[in-house]
DNA sequence: TCGTTTTTTAAGTTAAATTTAAGAAAGTTG
DNA sequence: CAACTTTCTTAAATTTAACTTAAAAAACGA
Protein backbone atom coordinates (compact mmCIF):
# COMPACT_ATOMS: atom_id res chain seq x y z
CA UNK A 1 0.00 0.00 0.00
CA UNK A 2 1.88 3.10 -0.87
CA UNK A 3 0.65 6.58 0.77
CA UNK A 4 1.70 10.26 -0.34
CA UNK A 5 2.00 12.67 2.63
CA UNK A 6 2.29 16.27 1.68
CA UNK A 7 2.87 18.02 5.13
CA UNK A 8 5.08 20.80 5.28
CA UNK A 9 5.89 20.37 9.19
CA UNK A 10 8.73 17.84 9.01
CA UNK A 11 8.32 16.74 11.98
CA UNK A 12 4.65 15.89 12.04
CA UNK A 13 5.45 14.53 8.23
CA UNK A 14 7.85 12.32 9.94
CA UNK A 15 6.11 10.94 12.61
CA UNK A 16 3.18 9.85 10.37
CA UNK A 17 5.82 8.37 8.27
CA UNK A 18 7.35 6.34 10.83
CA UNK A 19 4.03 5.76 12.15
CA UNK A 20 2.32 4.12 8.67
CA UNK A 21 5.61 1.73 7.90
CA UNK A 22 5.01 0.23 11.15
CA UNK A 23 1.76 -0.70 9.93
CA UNK A 24 3.35 -2.14 6.68
CA UNK A 25 2.71 0.78 3.93
CA UNK A 26 5.29 2.44 1.69
CA UNK A 27 5.44 6.16 2.32
CA UNK A 28 6.67 9.14 0.17
CA UNK A 29 6.92 12.49 1.85
CA UNK A 30 6.51 15.72 0.52
CA UNK A 31 7.45 18.88 1.89
CA UNK A 32 5.89 21.25 -0.34
CA UNK A 33 2.99 21.46 -2.90
CA UNK A 34 4.42 21.21 -6.21
CA UNK A 35 6.72 18.71 -4.56
CA UNK A 36 3.25 16.83 -3.68
CA UNK A 37 1.44 17.20 -6.56
CA UNK A 38 4.58 16.08 -8.80
CA UNK A 39 4.97 12.79 -7.06
CA UNK A 40 0.79 12.57 -7.08
CA UNK A 41 1.03 13.12 -11.04
CA UNK A 42 4.05 10.99 -11.50
CA UNK A 43 3.37 7.88 -8.91
CA UNK A 44 1.02 5.74 -8.52
CA UNK A 45 -0.44 5.92 -5.03
CA UNK A 46 -3.49 4.09 -2.88
CA UNK A 47 -4.38 7.39 -0.82
CA UNK A 48 -2.63 10.68 -0.52
CA UNK A 49 -2.73 12.46 3.20
CA UNK A 50 -2.62 15.99 2.34
CA UNK A 51 -2.06 19.28 5.22
CA UNK A 52 -4.73 21.62 4.70
CA UNK A 53 -2.04 24.77 5.18
CA UNK A 54 1.16 24.76 2.93
CA UNK A 55 3.06 27.61 2.64
CA UNK A 56 2.64 28.96 -1.55
CA UNK A 57 -0.48 26.86 -1.83
CA UNK A 58 -3.82 26.22 -0.32
CA UNK A 59 -4.45 22.15 0.24
CA UNK A 60 -7.91 23.10 -1.81
CA UNK A 61 -6.21 23.93 -4.89
CA UNK A 62 -4.01 21.14 -4.58
CA UNK A 63 -7.08 18.68 -4.94
CA UNK A 64 -8.65 21.08 -7.76
CA UNK A 65 -5.38 20.49 -9.52
CA UNK A 66 -4.59 17.01 -8.89
CA UNK A 67 -8.61 16.01 -9.79
CA UNK A 68 -8.31 18.10 -12.92
CA UNK A 69 -5.50 15.60 -14.20
CA UNK A 70 -8.17 12.77 -13.76
CA UNK A 71 -5.96 11.64 -10.51
CA UNK A 72 -8.89 9.83 -8.69
CA UNK A 73 -6.42 8.52 -5.88
CA UNK A 74 -8.83 9.00 -2.49
CA UNK A 75 -7.39 12.02 -0.33
CA UNK A 76 -7.85 12.55 3.02
CA UNK A 77 -7.63 16.11 3.66
CA UNK A 78 -6.06 17.23 7.22
CA UNK A 79 -7.16 20.59 9.03
CA UNK A 80 -6.76 22.25 11.86
CA UNK A 81 -9.54 22.55 14.56
CA UNK A 82 -11.53 25.65 13.94
CA UNK A 83 -11.20 25.93 10.48
CA UNK A 84 -14.04 23.27 10.23
CA UNK A 85 -15.45 25.34 6.92
CA UNK A 86 -12.34 23.43 5.18
CA UNK A 87 -14.38 20.44 5.08
CA UNK A 88 -17.00 21.92 2.70
CA UNK A 89 -14.47 23.54 1.50
CA UNK A 90 -12.22 19.88 0.89
CA UNK A 91 -14.74 18.12 -0.25
CA UNK A 92 -16.40 20.35 -3.03
CA UNK A 93 -12.80 20.46 -3.98
CA UNK A 94 -12.76 16.83 -4.40
CA UNK A 95 -11.20 15.17 -1.22
CA UNK A 96 -12.81 12.36 -0.05
CA UNK A 97 -12.42 12.72 3.96
CA UNK A 98 -10.72 14.84 6.33
CA UNK A 99 -9.58 14.74 9.81
CA UNK A 100 -8.99 17.41 12.60
CA UNK A 101 -5.55 17.58 13.89
CA UNK A 102 -4.26 16.63 16.63
CA UNK A 103 -5.19 12.92 15.81
CA UNK A 104 -4.23 9.70 17.14
CA UNK A 105 -2.34 7.39 14.69
CA UNK A 106 -5.18 4.79 15.36
CA UNK A 107 -7.78 7.10 13.71
CA UNK A 108 -5.53 7.56 10.98
CA UNK A 109 -4.83 4.20 9.91
CA UNK A 110 -9.17 3.65 10.69
CA UNK A 111 -9.89 6.38 8.25
CA UNK A 112 -6.82 5.37 5.40
CA UNK A 113 -7.76 1.68 5.99
CA UNK A 114 -11.52 2.90 5.22
CA UNK A 115 -10.51 5.08 2.35
CA UNK A 116 -8.87 2.25 0.45
CA UNK A 117 -11.19 -0.54 0.91
CA UNK A 118 -14.40 1.88 0.20
CA UNK A 119 -16.59 1.74 -1.68
CA UNK A 120 -17.59 -1.46 0.24
CA UNK A 121 -19.63 -0.67 3.34
CA UNK A 122 -17.93 -0.95 6.82
CA UNK A 123 -19.01 -4.14 8.72
CA UNK A 124 -18.09 -4.22 12.08
CA UNK A 125 -14.93 -6.22 12.82
CA UNK A 126 -15.01 -9.09 15.51
CA UNK A 127 -11.74 -9.41 17.01
CA UNK A 128 -10.81 -12.83 18.95
CA UNK A 129 -8.40 -13.98 21.73
CA UNK A 130 -8.82 -17.25 23.14
CA UNK A 131 -12.16 -16.43 24.89
CA UNK A 132 -12.18 -12.75 24.79
CA UNK A 133 -14.07 -10.86 21.82
CA UNK A 134 -13.88 -7.31 20.92
CA UNK A 135 -16.38 -5.86 18.01
CA UNK A 136 -14.78 -2.97 16.82
CA UNK A 137 -18.37 -1.79 15.36
CA UNK A 138 -20.35 -1.51 18.77
CA UNK A 139 -17.50 -1.70 21.33
CA UNK A 140 -18.80 -4.53 22.86
CA UNK A 141 -15.99 -6.39 24.55
CA UNK A 142 -16.39 -9.92 26.44
CA UNK A 143 -14.25 -12.43 27.90
CA UNK A 144 -16.05 -16.21 28.33
CA UNK A 145 -19.77 -14.12 27.71
CA UNK A 146 -19.51 -11.96 30.52
CA UNK A 147 -19.84 -8.35 29.08
CA UNK A 148 -16.97 -5.47 29.78
CA UNK A 149 -17.39 -1.86 30.15
CA UNK A 150 -14.03 0.18 29.03
CA UNK A 151 -13.10 3.25 28.73
CA UNK A 152 -12.09 5.19 25.43
CA UNK A 153 -8.20 4.39 25.97
CA UNK A 154 -8.88 1.28 27.27
CA UNK A 155 -10.54 0.34 24.39
CA UNK A 156 -8.29 1.55 21.83
CA UNK A 157 -5.21 0.10 23.61
CA UNK A 158 -6.93 -3.73 23.68
CA UNK A 159 -7.92 -3.44 19.83
CA UNK A 160 -4.37 -2.43 19.30
CA UNK A 161 -3.54 -5.25 21.39
CA UNK A 162 -5.60 -7.81 19.52
CA UNK A 163 -5.04 -6.41 16.39
CA UNK A 164 -1.61 -7.73 16.91
CA UNK A 165 -2.39 -11.02 18.55
CA UNK A 166 0.82 -12.49 20.09
CA UNK A 167 2.95 -9.81 18.91
CA UNK A 168 5.25 -8.22 21.36
CA UNK A 169 4.05 -4.49 21.05
CA UNK A 170 6.57 -2.13 22.73
CA UNK A 171 5.77 0.68 25.08
CA UNK A 172 6.62 3.37 22.22
CA UNK A 173 4.92 1.57 19.59
CA UNK A 174 1.28 1.77 21.91
CA UNK A 175 2.12 5.55 22.84
CA UNK A 176 2.67 6.58 18.97
CA UNK A 177 -0.68 4.63 17.87
CA UNK A 178 -2.96 5.36 20.45
CA UNK A 179 -2.10 9.23 21.79
CA UNK A 180 -1.68 11.67 19.44
CA UNK A 181 1.26 12.45 17.59
CA UNK A 182 1.85 15.68 19.60
CA UNK A 183 1.31 13.88 22.76
CA UNK A 184 3.76 13.54 25.41
CA UNK A 185 2.92 11.12 27.09
CA UNK A 186 5.20 8.87 29.59
CA UNK A 187 5.71 5.14 29.16
CA UNK A 188 4.36 4.80 32.80
CA UNK A 189 1.14 5.80 31.40
CA UNK A 190 1.10 2.41 29.58
CA UNK A 191 1.94 0.53 32.20
CA UNK A 192 -1.09 2.01 34.37
CA UNK A 193 -3.63 1.53 31.17
CA UNK A 194 -2.68 -2.63 31.14
CA UNK A 195 -2.92 -2.60 34.83
CA UNK A 196 -6.71 -1.52 34.56
CA UNK A 197 -7.03 -3.73 31.47
CA UNK A 198 -5.48 -6.82 33.51
CA UNK A 199 -7.65 -5.52 36.36
CA UNK A 200 -10.63 -5.92 34.05
CA UNK A 201 -10.59 -8.64 31.44
CA UNK A 202 -7.45 -10.69 33.16
CA UNK A 203 -8.59 -10.78 37.22
CA UNK A 204 -10.47 -13.77 38.21
CA UNK A 205 -9.99 -15.84 35.41
CA UNK A 206 -7.60 -18.99 35.36
CA UNK A 207 -5.32 -17.78 32.64
CA UNK A 208 -3.77 -14.30 32.07
CA UNK A 209 -3.92 -13.17 28.46
CA UNK A 210 -1.95 -10.00 29.14
CA UNK A 211 1.83 -10.81 28.70
CA UNK A 212 5.10 -8.58 30.25
CA UNK A 213 7.88 -9.18 28.15
CA UNK A 214 10.27 -7.05 30.32
CA UNK A 215 12.58 -4.75 27.93
CA UNK A 216 10.54 -5.17 25.46
CA UNK A 217 7.14 -4.88 25.79
CA UNK A 218 3.54 -6.22 26.15
CA UNK A 219 1.59 -9.37 23.89
CA UNK A 220 -1.77 -10.54 24.08
CA UNK A 221 -2.40 -14.44 23.58
CA UNK A 222 -2.39 -17.27 25.44
CA UNK B 1 -34.18 9.49 6.57
CA UNK B 2 -31.21 11.15 4.27
CA UNK B 3 -32.41 11.72 0.76
CA UNK B 4 -29.32 12.53 -2.33
CA UNK B 5 -31.04 14.52 -5.25
CA UNK B 6 -29.12 15.08 -8.10
CA UNK B 7 -29.79 17.63 -10.13
CA UNK B 8 -28.42 20.39 -11.88
CA UNK B 9 -31.00 22.80 -12.32
CA UNK B 10 -30.46 24.75 -8.64
CA UNK B 11 -34.16 25.98 -9.14
CA UNK B 12 -35.37 22.84 -9.25
CA UNK B 13 -33.13 21.25 -6.94
CA UNK B 14 -33.99 23.39 -3.96
CA UNK B 15 -37.57 23.38 -4.45
CA UNK B 16 -37.26 19.91 -4.37
CA UNK B 17 -35.14 20.26 -1.03
CA UNK B 18 -37.43 22.33 1.03
CA UNK B 19 -40.33 20.24 -0.11
CA UNK B 20 -38.50 16.86 0.86
CA UNK B 21 -37.47 18.50 4.46
CA UNK B 22 -40.86 19.24 5.54
CA UNK B 23 -41.90 15.78 5.56
CA UNK B 24 -38.64 15.32 7.68
CA UNK B 25 -35.97 14.22 5.23
CA UNK B 26 -32.41 15.11 5.22
CA UNK B 27 -31.48 16.22 1.99
CA UNK B 28 -28.18 16.68 0.52
CA UNK B 29 -28.08 18.27 -3.12
CA UNK B 30 -25.44 17.87 -5.95
CA UNK B 31 -25.60 19.93 -9.31
CA UNK B 32 -22.93 18.09 -11.11
CA UNK B 33 -22.90 14.15 -11.97
CA UNK B 34 -19.47 13.92 -10.27
CA UNK B 35 -20.44 15.33 -7.33
CA UNK B 36 -23.65 13.41 -7.06
CA UNK B 37 -21.48 9.90 -7.74
CA UNK B 38 -19.02 10.97 -4.94
CA UNK B 39 -21.68 11.81 -2.57
CA UNK B 40 -23.54 8.52 -3.98
CA UNK B 41 -20.55 6.48 -3.05
CA UNK B 42 -19.26 8.12 0.31
CA UNK B 43 -22.18 8.42 2.19
CA UNK B 44 -24.81 6.40 3.30
CA UNK B 45 -28.37 6.94 1.66
CA UNK B 46 -31.71 6.02 2.01
CA UNK B 47 -32.65 6.95 -1.46
CA UNK B 48 -31.26 8.71 -4.24
CA UNK B 49 -33.52 11.50 -6.75
CA UNK B 50 -31.51 11.56 -9.94
CA UNK B 51 -32.05 14.00 -13.17
CA UNK B 52 -32.22 12.35 -16.38
CA UNK B 53 -30.48 15.11 -18.03
CA UNK B 54 -27.22 16.83 -16.81
CA UNK B 55 -24.60 17.92 -18.74
CA UNK B 56 -22.02 16.14 -19.13
CA UNK B 57 -23.07 12.58 -18.13
CA UNK B 58 -26.35 10.97 -18.98
CA UNK B 59 -28.44 10.00 -16.03
CA UNK B 60 -28.08 6.22 -17.27
CA UNK B 61 -24.23 6.66 -17.13
CA UNK B 62 -24.82 7.35 -13.59
CA UNK B 63 -26.78 4.66 -12.50
CA UNK B 64 -24.78 2.40 -13.72
CA UNK B 65 -21.74 4.14 -12.19
CA UNK B 66 -23.38 3.96 -8.82
CA UNK B 67 -24.74 0.27 -9.05
CA UNK B 68 -20.77 -0.97 -10.31
CA UNK B 69 -19.64 0.28 -7.13
CA UNK B 70 -21.94 -2.65 -5.29
CA UNK B 71 -24.23 1.03 -3.93
CA UNK B 72 -27.83 -0.49 -4.17
CA UNK B 73 -29.45 2.30 -2.79
CA UNK B 74 -33.08 2.56 -4.29
CA UNK B 75 -32.60 5.29 -7.05
CA UNK B 76 -35.83 7.13 -8.52
CA UNK B 77 -35.03 8.81 -11.81
CA UNK B 78 -36.52 11.71 -13.33
CA UNK B 79 -37.19 12.14 -16.71
CA UNK B 80 -39.18 14.93 -19.09
CA UNK B 81 -42.08 14.29 -20.85
CA UNK B 82 -41.78 12.72 -24.43
CA UNK B 83 -38.20 10.69 -22.90
CA UNK B 84 -40.23 7.88 -22.40
CA UNK B 85 -37.77 5.34 -24.14
CA UNK B 86 -35.38 6.52 -20.86
CA UNK B 87 -37.81 4.27 -18.52
CA UNK B 88 -36.46 1.07 -19.89
CA UNK B 89 -33.43 2.51 -20.42
CA UNK B 90 -33.10 3.73 -16.72
CA UNK B 91 -34.61 0.70 -15.15
CA UNK B 92 -32.31 -1.32 -17.46
CA UNK B 93 -29.24 0.51 -15.45
CA UNK B 94 -30.23 -0.31 -12.38
CA UNK B 95 -32.94 2.03 -11.60
CA UNK B 96 -35.57 1.11 -8.97
CA UNK B 97 -38.13 3.51 -10.71
CA UNK B 98 -39.19 6.57 -12.80
CA UNK B 99 -41.24 9.58 -12.99
CA UNK B 100 -42.24 11.87 -15.05
CA UNK B 101 -41.39 15.85 -14.75
CA UNK B 102 -43.09 17.68 -13.62
CA UNK B 103 -44.76 16.37 -11.20
CA UNK B 104 -46.67 16.87 -7.82
CA UNK B 105 -45.00 16.60 -4.39
CA UNK B 106 -47.07 14.25 -3.00
CA UNK B 107 -46.48 11.85 -5.86
CA UNK B 108 -42.79 12.43 -4.99
CA UNK B 109 -43.40 11.48 -1.61
CA UNK B 110 -45.63 8.44 -2.00
CA UNK B 111 -42.66 7.14 -4.69
CA UNK B 112 -39.88 7.55 -2.47
CA UNK B 113 -42.17 6.02 0.77
CA UNK B 114 -42.88 3.21 -1.90
CA UNK B 115 -39.06 2.87 -2.46
CA UNK B 116 -37.83 3.04 0.89
CA UNK B 117 -40.27 0.55 3.10
CA UNK B 118 -39.66 -1.92 -0.28
CA UNK B 119 -36.98 -4.35 0.85
CA UNK B 120 -38.51 -6.84 2.89
CA UNK B 121 -39.72 -4.40 5.69
CA UNK B 122 -43.15 -3.69 4.59
CA UNK B 123 -44.46 -4.72 7.23
CA UNK B 124 -42.75 -3.36 10.38
CA UNK B 125 -42.95 0.31 9.55
CA UNK B 126 -43.31 0.51 13.49
CA UNK B 127 -39.98 0.30 15.36
CA UNK B 128 -40.06 -1.24 18.88
CA UNK B 129 -37.83 -1.28 21.51
CA UNK B 130 -38.96 -2.59 24.37
CA UNK B 131 -42.34 -0.75 25.63
CA UNK B 132 -41.17 2.22 23.18
CA UNK B 133 -42.79 1.95 20.05
CA UNK B 134 -42.44 4.48 16.56
CA UNK B 135 -44.63 4.57 13.87
CA UNK B 136 -42.29 5.89 10.73
CA UNK B 137 -45.49 6.32 8.88
CA UNK B 138 -47.81 8.35 11.15
CA UNK B 139 -44.99 9.87 13.53
CA UNK B 140 -46.67 8.28 16.19
CA UNK B 141 -44.83 7.52 19.02
CA UNK B 142 -46.00 5.45 22.10
CA UNK B 143 -43.98 4.59 25.44
CA UNK B 144 -45.73 1.91 27.51
CA UNK B 145 -49.37 2.45 25.67
CA UNK B 146 -49.07 6.52 26.35
CA UNK B 147 -48.75 9.17 23.34
CA UNK B 148 -45.61 11.09 23.21
CA UNK B 149 -44.94 13.95 20.77
CA UNK B 150 -41.73 15.00 19.28
CA UNK B 151 -40.67 17.48 17.41
CA UNK B 152 -39.17 16.68 13.97
CA UNK B 153 -35.36 16.45 15.04
CA UNK B 154 -36.41 14.93 18.27
CA UNK B 155 -38.06 12.33 16.01
CA UNK B 156 -35.50 11.76 13.55
CA UNK B 157 -33.07 11.04 16.62
CA UNK B 158 -35.35 8.43 18.01
CA UNK B 159 -36.23 7.04 14.86
CA UNK B 160 -32.00 6.57 14.02
CA UNK B 161 -31.71 5.02 17.73
CA UNK B 162 -34.13 2.85 17.34
CA UNK B 163 -33.53 1.36 13.80
CA UNK B 164 -30.29 -0.05 15.61
CA UNK B 165 -31.42 -1.10 18.71
CA UNK B 166 -28.36 -1.72 21.10
CA UNK B 167 -25.46 -0.06 18.80
CA UNK B 168 -23.54 2.27 20.01
CA UNK B 169 -24.18 5.61 17.79
CA UNK B 170 -21.39 8.37 18.21
CA UNK B 171 -22.23 11.85 18.04
CA UNK B 172 -20.44 12.35 14.21
CA UNK B 173 -22.70 9.54 13.18
CA UNK B 174 -25.93 11.18 14.41
CA UNK B 175 -25.13 14.56 13.16
CA UNK B 176 -23.61 13.07 9.34
CA UNK B 177 -27.34 11.04 9.48
CA UNK B 178 -29.70 13.84 10.90
CA UNK B 179 -28.12 16.71 9.57
CA UNK B 180 -27.25 17.83 5.87
CA UNK B 181 -23.68 16.72 5.46
CA UNK B 182 -23.04 20.33 4.81
CA UNK B 183 -24.32 21.81 8.35
CA UNK B 184 -21.93 22.92 10.74
CA UNK B 185 -23.29 21.40 13.98
CA UNK B 186 -22.04 21.21 17.31
CA UNK B 187 -21.75 17.81 19.04
CA UNK B 188 -23.09 19.33 21.72
CA UNK B 189 -26.44 19.66 19.81
CA UNK B 190 -26.76 16.22 20.06
CA UNK B 191 -26.61 16.22 23.60
CA UNK B 192 -29.14 18.78 23.92
CA UNK B 193 -31.65 16.46 21.49
CA UNK B 194 -31.02 13.49 24.27
CA UNK B 195 -31.89 15.69 26.82
CA UNK B 196 -35.09 16.43 25.15
CA UNK B 197 -35.90 12.93 24.62
CA UNK B 198 -34.99 11.42 27.86
CA UNK B 199 -37.31 13.96 29.35
CA UNK B 200 -40.06 12.86 27.02
CA UNK B 201 -39.06 9.01 27.10
CA UNK B 202 -37.55 7.91 29.77
CA UNK B 203 -38.50 10.23 32.80
CA UNK B 204 -40.67 8.84 35.08
CA UNK B 205 -40.02 5.67 33.96
CA UNK B 206 -38.65 2.96 36.02
CA UNK B 207 -36.59 1.64 33.20
CA UNK B 208 -34.32 4.28 31.27
CA UNK B 209 -33.76 3.08 27.92
CA UNK B 210 -31.10 5.38 26.43
CA UNK B 211 -27.82 5.01 27.42
CA UNK B 212 -24.44 6.95 27.57
CA UNK B 213 -21.43 5.21 26.23
CA UNK B 214 -18.75 7.77 27.46
CA UNK B 215 -16.25 8.18 24.72
CA UNK B 216 -17.67 6.44 22.44
CA UNK B 217 -21.68 7.66 22.20
CA UNK B 218 -25.22 6.40 22.60
CA UNK B 219 -27.59 3.89 22.44
CA UNK B 220 -31.17 2.49 22.68
CA UNK B 221 -32.20 -0.44 24.12
CA UNK B 222 -32.95 -1.96 28.01
C1' DT C 1 -47.05 40.23 11.08
C1' DC C 2 -46.93 38.46 15.86
C1' DG C 3 -46.74 34.86 19.02
C1' DT C 4 -45.34 30.12 19.53
C1' DT C 5 -42.54 26.33 18.94
C1' DT C 6 -38.37 24.36 17.47
C1' DT C 7 -33.58 24.49 16.81
C1' DT C 8 -29.09 26.05 17.92
C1' DT C 9 -25.64 28.15 20.74
C1' DA C 10 -23.46 29.30 25.02
C1' DA C 11 -22.02 28.90 29.66
C1' DG C 12 -21.84 26.75 34.00
C1' DT C 13 -21.98 22.31 36.54
C1' DT C 14 -21.06 17.65 37.40
C1' DA C 15 -19.03 13.32 36.55
C1' DA C 16 -15.65 10.43 34.66
C1' DA C 17 -11.45 9.42 32.38
C1' DT C 18 -6.67 10.43 31.92
C1' DT C 19 -2.23 11.60 33.45
C1' DT C 20 1.28 12.25 36.76
C1' DA C 21 3.95 11.05 40.61
C1' DA C 22 6.01 8.33 44.05
C1' DG C 23 6.80 4.25 46.57
C1' DA C 24 6.61 -0.99 46.35
C1' DA C 25 7.54 -5.15 44.11
C1' DA C 26 9.84 -7.95 41.02
C1' DG C 27 13.22 -9.10 37.81
C1' DT C 28 18.47 -8.66 36.26
C1' DT C 29 23.28 -8.48 36.56
C1' DG C 30 27.82 -8.64 38.40
C1' DC D 1 23.20 -11.18 47.59
C1' DA D 2 23.37 -6.14 46.75
C1' DA D 3 22.75 -2.62 43.54
C1' DC D 4 20.23 -1.50 39.76
C1' DT D 5 16.57 -1.38 36.43
C1' DT D 6 12.07 -2.12 35.03
C1' DT D 7 7.40 -2.78 35.95
C1' DC D 8 3.44 -2.55 39.07
C1' DT D 9 0.35 -0.27 42.06
C1' DT D 10 -2.08 3.36 44.29
C1' DA D 11 -3.84 7.72 44.87
C1' DA D 12 -4.13 12.50 43.94
C1' DA D 13 -4.23 16.10 40.38
C1' DT D 14 -5.57 17.41 36.03
C1' DT D 15 -8.11 17.34 32.00
C1' DT D 16 -11.90 16.16 29.19
C1' DA D 17 -16.67 14.64 28.15
C1' DA D 18 -21.32 14.89 29.10
C1' DC D 19 -25.27 17.08 31.30
C1' DT D 20 -28.15 20.89 32.25
C1' DT D 21 -30.16 25.27 31.89
C1' DA D 22 -31.28 29.26 29.70
C1' DA D 23 -31.20 32.47 26.20
C1' DA D 24 -30.71 33.65 21.17
C1' DA D 25 -31.97 32.63 16.54
C1' DA D 26 -34.71 30.52 13.18
C1' DA D 27 -38.82 28.40 11.49
C1' DC D 28 -43.73 27.92 11.64
C1' DG D 29 -48.69 28.83 12.00
C1' DA D 30 -52.51 31.76 12.88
Amino acid sequence: MRVLVIEDEHKIAASIKRGLEQENFTVDLAHTAERGIDLALGEEYDIIVLDRLLPGMEGVEIVKTIREEEIHTPILFLTARGQLDDKVEGLNAGADDYMVKPFAFSELIARIRALTRRPQKSVGQTLVVEDLTLDTQSFDVERGGTKISLSSKEFSLLEYLMHHPNKILSKDQIINHIWNYDADVLPNSVEVYIKHLRDKIDKGYKSSLIHTIRGFGYKIGK
